[in-house]
DNA sequence: CAACACAGGGTAAACGTTTACATTTTTAAC
DNA sequence: GTTAAAAATGTAAACGTTTACCCTGTGTTG
């Protein structure tokens, strides 16, 4: 591959005039100008990034560190941070495999050394303390999806306990009173804080939650499908489903009408983010939206220092958004 | 950031000496080693990667190159790449965008700019010319889902017109006749190939398909359902339809069980893709499989440099995949 | 104890750029 | 036709590494 001298020597003029002439300097003459340009096409040259790089001290690249890719959830994120790449003339640099805290700790370690200076992160598994650490030292990190006090301005989150009110003010308004849950088994804060703002909101109204209503399962179309059938076992009525998110919510429908249950005749479903998927099942979903896609967007932003007015607001509690409810089929007034 | 003069100073060593540390080099004595190890950790030292690219005139970096991210098809493919970039220590880069052939060139040279020596790229815009030209340029170049025979050993691809072929011959062994086809209105290969293997089939069984039972639209839910409208308008009888992706089929069955017919009682519907929707629908969809992870795994092994034995099969036809026949629940016997 | 092998470690060039500063050339004003 | 200012171009240092080659000191061998 040919280098800035090649075509400085083939051009017949030193390394810094062609350096000009590829980044649109000022100060060049328009014969020398359309010389090097030609001489540049002849050879094919191409400006080495690195090099580029380690002069001029930054990266023209976005990181971003999701667990994997194949979860359309986390690919909406990233394709979120790789728009506001491409508005910036900047490519999406991605750091997967976050199945352990090692691992995300690596990730993370190695968009550094790459010298990336904008950094959209999705953690779990990281400590409160880890991340604070890293946010300090590395201005351009940003957080998705969580919450930490003490680096509000760095984080963009989802009110998941507002989602879980909604939902809870959504069932209710449609005449519901023997309310079901089917969570997550998993101990993150999602689906916790989902189910504490849909009991809150269900308490407030004087509504109550059995016990034998509230099931929980693998986060999967499968989860769904058994939670369910624990659902089913407990041979107690319910008249709707409040799901963790949309692959259980699926997973739970398909259960349903196995057993002969009409949804949303007989039970209505509310599912959760709003995924590709809950428009194309049958009946199609009422979920709450989760704009995944826009908050990456703006996080992007944000890593990137293109955020200028901040509010006292943000400063205490971050770049908050709120689930929106999308009512499709899957809910309906409350029959007789 | 500290570099490794940082640390070669606090460490009383000469820089040559870190450098023996940090890549575990010889040379190096115990006690030196350990004191320069300390260092670093105190100085949080990490290895600018943009230098040692510089140097060692290699990027650790594996390039792909897809339209975008939010259709699962492209986010299994790049999830393929990432998944041998992990397992060599290298990272994603990712250049997106392919809206236009320009678009397509720009991605590609993105990435040759950071001096990515193995990109797997999937182009259905560049014409052949370019794309052999470059090929031969970059060793480490490999082309995903296109065959070019000029360059057939830097190829894989799906073999659709088989895939059309093993569409059609389990639609007739279930006993239909009356076949339809909804295809998708882009001219690009893919939907061309997998109805020629189709009709191919057809009429070698001595059916043949009514030109009022092929229709195209947009290769989506919507496109499905508004093919479909069109198949019902024409008002001749069909027992089976071929659907160029799973997206199509799932809104083909939608608009067919709102117009009253049952799936697969009436109609038998068949996809394409075996994406992650396909499993979620229902009935649960019957379609091709369309092993695209398994495809970037290669395809990212191969330009790695990774791939040893190559048979002459493989030089003359490239690296060619055949779709296999999931059949789940939207296909089924021909009744009375 | 001379000769030498070798382990440990240093020096400096190279990678391909950008850019402050120096130098040369052109232009314009008188 | 000077001369000064402006425009065009060149020089060289710097970015943070790796690595070929060189130097020093310690033991080993005879």
């Amino acid at each position: 591959m040919s280098t800035i001298k090649d075509v400085a020597r083939e051009a017949g003029v030193s390394i810094a005039t062609v350096s000009r002439v590829v980044n649109n300097g000022p100060k060049v003459g328009e014969k020398t100008k359309a010389r090097v340009l030609s001489v540049m096409a002849e050879l094919g040259y191409r400006p080495n990034e690195n090099a580029r790089a380690l002069v001029t001290q930054k990266s023209k690249t976005l990181g971003v560190v999701i667990p994997d890719l194949t979860d359309p959830f986390f690919a909406s994120l990233a394709n979120g941070v790789d728009k506001v790449a491409r508005q910036n003339n900047m490519q999406l640099l991605l750091s997967t495999g976050l199945i352990s805290e090692e691992s995300e700790r690596q990730a993370i370690r190695l968009l550094l050394e790459r010298r990336c200076e904008s950094i959209v992160v999705h953690s779990k598994k990281l400590s409160d303390e880890e991340i604070i650490e890293l946010a300090n030292k590395v201005p351009g990190l940003v957080l998705i999806d969580r919450f930490i006090q003490q680096i509000a301005d760095k984080c963009i989150w989802l009110d998941n306990e507002e989602g879980g009110k909604i939902a809870a003010r959504h069932l209710m308004s449609l005449g519901h009173q023997q309310l079901a849950c089917i969570s997550s088994k998993y101990q993150i804060d999602d689906p916790a804080l989902r189910f504490k703002g849909f009991k809150k909101e269900l308490t407030d109204s004087g509504l109550s939650l059995l016990n034998q209503h509230f099931v929980q399962d693998e986060p999967t179309l499968q989860g769904g499908e058994v939670a369910t059938q624990k659902l089913l076992a407990s041979d107690t009525k319910f008249d709707a489903i409040f799901v963790y998110n949309d692959a259980m919510a699926i997973g739970a429908i398909s259960t349903l009408e196995d057993n002969g249950f009409r949804v949303p005749l007989d039970v209505s479903v509310i599912g959760f983010d709003d995924v590709l998927l809950s428009r194309y099942s049958r009946p199609k979903l009422t979920t709450l939206h989760y704009p995944i896609e826009e908050m990456a967007e703006f996080a992007a932003q944000l890593a990137l220092g293109n955020v200028k007015d901040v509010t006292a607001q943000q400063i205490s509690s971050g770049y908050k958004y709120i689930p929106r409810l999308v009512k499709r089929e899957s809910t309906s007034l409350k029959t007789q």
